[in-house]
DNA sequence: AGCATAGGCAAGCGTTCACTTGCATGTCAA
DNA sequence: TTGACATGCAAGTGAACGCTTGCCTATGCT
């Protein structure tokens, strides 16, 4: 989970996420373009690959090798797990 | 929001709210003693101390003058907004 | 085969981050 | 008032981080 934790701390890496709740099985090109087109960012494709193995090592992405594609999907089974760490407490009645 | 993200990303300062979960009103020297006595930290007064500054401004953690104490309290509001950004979609029936 | 496309590997760079050290401020009790 | 206690401020350091650059591999189409 601590890989989580630092896997949220990027915006851009939030935004990836973002993107991949609108639609799974996004490769890489799309991913890049989106933050162009969505969000104004401009980073390499190096980077932007870079951002995804973190998300990947964190559980957050699922990869599937279809040919030359490598397609991700978001998994948002982690992030449950935050809230259920430091839930709210009843407000007393 | 950004900086409760970036504020999740360390250890220490999980570790911080999650003894603040268990009670409230926690001092400097106390919540230094529980990072010790329950995890087997011993960063310095300072350190810790920083580390409520930023969980502070993140707005995860209120403070409290009262004297010469400094009493801190976690609120777990920003944490629902984490959940519901990425909500888990519901599986096709 | 030849070429374009999609992605991978690795070194280098500047910034941010967590932490320590040293000193200063403020509060309370005797 | 004096001393002990609780906290605050600030500079310095080493490591981690985000990003770029350059080159390489693999797949698919004509």
């Amino acid at each position: 989970m601590s890989d989580v934790y630092k896997a949220l701390a990027d915006e851009t890496r939030r935004l990836l996420l973002d993107e991949l709740m609108q639609r799974d099985e996004q490769t890489l090109f799309e991913l890049c373009t989106k933050l162009a087109m969505h969000h104004d960012l401009t980073p390499t494709r190096q980077a932007v690959s870079q951002h995804l193995d973190v998300l990947e090592a964190a559980g957050l992405v699922r990869t599937e090798r279809r040919g030359r594609y490598k397609l991700h999907t978001i998994n948002t089974a982690p992030l449950a797990q935050i809230a259920e760490r430091w839930p709210t407490r009843r407000t007393r009645t």
